[in-house]
RNA sequence: GUGAGAAUAGCUCAGCUGGCAGAGCGCAGGAUUGUGGAUCCUGAUGUCGCGGGUUCGAGCCCCGUUUCUCACCCCA
C-alpha cells in the first residue's frame, strides 16, 4: 500500500510551523486588541447550511464542496467557508442576546474540492472575523482597519487594499437592469462564458479576464453611481473613517465576490508580487441579511477571512521572517561513553527543570562527530560528559559560538543555566 | 470540471536509438584513542509512482491509473 496523502492536502511542519504559528499569534493579540473573542466552530455541518447561507448557484455550492452521508443518511459537508458556522453558533446559541456588537474571531481549517495548484489546496487555512451588530460605517471602516494593520503588523508593506460597495439588494437590482442594458448591445462581443453570465450573474462578468470582455466592461456602468441614497451615503462614511484612520487604500469599481450574501461594503487584500495566479490574500465584506434569512434577529454584520497558507507563502516569498516565541539558547548534552549516561542524565535532569531546551546523544560517538552534529542541528552550547568528569562530579561546558568551555562543579551548573537562559525566578 | 508538463537513492537530478541502475549533495565509518562546519579514504541505500501491453529484452515505446506542478474556472 502506498501512503501518500491525499490529494489537495499537505504535512505541515518545520519551519512551516514557525510561520504559521507566528501569523496565529500575531492574529490573536491583534483581535484581542480590537475586541474580538475566539470562536471554534466545527469542522463540518449540515449541508443546507451551506446551500442556503453561500447561495445555491456559486461555484462553491455547486461542484466544491466536500459532502457525505454520515452513518443515519443525513448529508453533512466539510465547511468551504467560515462565515456560515459562525453565523449558526450565534444563532444557535443565541450570542446575540448577550452581547451586542458582537465581537468574534476563528482560526480553522477550510475544505474545497478543486483543483490544487500553487496557493490552493483542497485543506486550506484560515483566519477571520465576523462582527455582528450596528450597521454603523465605523464598524465597517474598523474591520478594514483590522485587516490591514493585521498584515501591517506581520511585516508586510506593499499590499493593496481594494474596497468597493455592492449596495444592498434593492440598489443592486436597479443596477443591474442598467448593466443588462449596456451589456445587451455588446453581448456578440462577449465570450461565451460571460454571455450565460449575462442571464445568472451578469455581476460576475467583472471578474473575466478575457481581453475582449475587459475592455467592454470598462465602459460599463459602475455599480457605485446607481447606490441607492442610504448605500452612498454609508459608503461616502466608510471612506471617510478610512481617511480618518489614514488607511492606504483604492476603490476598485468591479470588485465583486464570489458569495451570495455580500451587501454593501466588500474588500480585498491581493499581493502584486505573489508568484503564483493566486493573488487574494484575504477579503470580507458586510452580509447584512444573513442572520435573518437563517432566521434570527434582523442583525446586519460584517466580516473577512485571511488565507493563512497563502500569507505565510508570501511572506517566504518576500523574505519576511517570523518571530519564534519559543526561541532560547539550546543545549546538546553529548555522553562520550555508555558508562557516563547516568551522571549525564542528572545533568540533562537540570537543564531541563530549569526549562532549558535540550537533547542527548542517543548514540555514543566520536566528539568531533557530535560537535559537527551540534553545528547543524543549531545548538547553542554542548555539554560534554565522559570519564573525566564523571569522575570528578564536573561538567564540561562549551559554547558553540565563543567557541570557549569551562568547567565548573555540579553544584554550580544549575545557577549557570539560569544566568545562561535567563529562566530564574524574578 | 477543461488543458499542458512531470514522477529514477533521504534531497537535486542525469540516464543516448530499447541492451548490467548512475552522479552530486546528504548519511554512516575512518585518517595513531576528548574538541569546529575543510580535505582525503571507505561504505550503505532503489518495487525507476502503480497496473497492464509491445518486445528476446522496457527507466526509456503504448494504454490505463494515482500523485505532483502550472494554467483555466473560481477563490483564501
Amino acid at each position: 500500500m502506498k501512503l501518500n496523502s491525499p490529494r489537495g492536502t499537505a504535512d505541515i511542519y518545520g519551519e512551516d510551523i514557525k510561520y504559521r504559528d507566528f501569523i496565529t499569534g500575531c492574529a490573536r493579540k491583534l483581535f484581542h486588541t480590537f475586541g474580538y473573542n475566539e470562536i471554534i466552530t466545527p469542522a463540518f455541518e449540515h449541508t443546507e447550511l451551506f446551500s442556503r447561507g453561500i447561495g445555491e448557484g456559486t461555484d462553491i455550492v455547486q461542484k466544491e464542496m466536500y459532502t457525505f452521508r454520515d452513518r443515519k443518511g443525513r448529508s453533512l459537508t466539510l465547511r468551504p467557508e467560515g462565515t456560515a458556522p459562525v453565523v449558526r453558533a450565534i444563532l444557535e446559541k443565541n450570542l446575540l442576546s448577550q452581547k451586542v456588537p458582537l465581537k468574534l474571531f476563528y482560526i480553522g481549517n477550510m475544505f474545497r474540492y478543486e483543483r490544487p495548484q500553487k496557493g490552493r489546496m483542497r485543506e486550506f487555512w484560515q483566519v477571520g472575523v465576523e462582527s455582528s451588530g450596528p450597521d454603523n460605517p465605523l464598524m465597517d471602516a474598523e474591520v478594514i482597519w483590522l485587516l490591514n494593520l493585521f498584515f501591517n503588523n506581520l511585516g508586510f508593506r506593499d499590499l493593496n487594499l481594494l474596497v468597493n460597495s455592492m449596495g444592498c439588494p434593492d440598489c443592486r437590482m436597479d443596477y443591474v437592469v442598467y448593466l443588462k442594458e449596456y451589456l445587451k448591445g455588446n453581448l456578440p462581443g462577449l465570450c461565451a462564458e460571460c454571455r450565460s453570465r449575462y442571464e445568472k450573474n451578469p455581476l460576475r462578468i467583472f471578474d473575466c479576464k478575457v481581453p475582449e470582455c475587459k475592455k467592454i466592461m470598462e465602459d460599463a456602468p459602475k455599480i457605485g453611481g446607481y447606490l441607492c441614497g442610504t448605500c452612498r451615503e454609508h459608503f461616502l462614511k466608510v471612506q471617510g473613517y478610512l481617511n480618518e484612520l489614514g488607511i492606504d487604500y483604492r476603490i476598485k469599481h468591479n470588485l465583486v465576490r464570489g458569495f451570495d450574501y455580500y451587501t454593501r461594503t466588500v474588500f480585498e487584500v491581493v499581493s502584486g508580487k505573489l508568484e503564483s495566479a493566486q493573488n487574494a490574500l484575504g477579503g470580507g465584506g458586510r452580509y447584512d441579511n444573513l442572520i435573518s434569512q437563517f432566521g434570527g434577529p434582523d442583525t446586519p454584520a460584517i466580516g473577512f477571512a485571511v488565507g493563512i497558507d497563502r500569507t505565510a507563502m508570501l511572506m517566504k516569498q518576500s523574505g519576511i521572517g517570523y518571530k519564534d516565541p519559543l526561541k532560547g539558547p539550546r543545549f546538546y548534552m553529548v555522553s562520550l561513553d555508555e558508562g557516563s549516561y547516568d551522571y549525564a542524565l542528572k545533568i540533562l535532569r537540570v537543564l531541563r527543570e530549569t526549562g532549558a531546551a535540550s537533547d542527548i546523544n542517543y548514540t555514543v560517538r566520536s566528539i568531533k562527530t557530535e560537535l559537527k552534529n551540534a553545528l547543524r542541528n543549531g545548538y547553542d552550547y554542548m555539554i560534554i560528559i565522559g570519564e573525566n568528569e564523571a569522575a570528578d562530579r564536573t561538567v564540561t561546558l562549551k559554547s558553540l559560538d565563543t567557541h570557549k568551555q569551562s568547567i565548573m562543579k555540579f553544584e554550580d551548573f544549575n545557577d549557570e543555566i539560569l544566568k545562561i537562559t535567563g529562566n530564574g525566578r524574578s
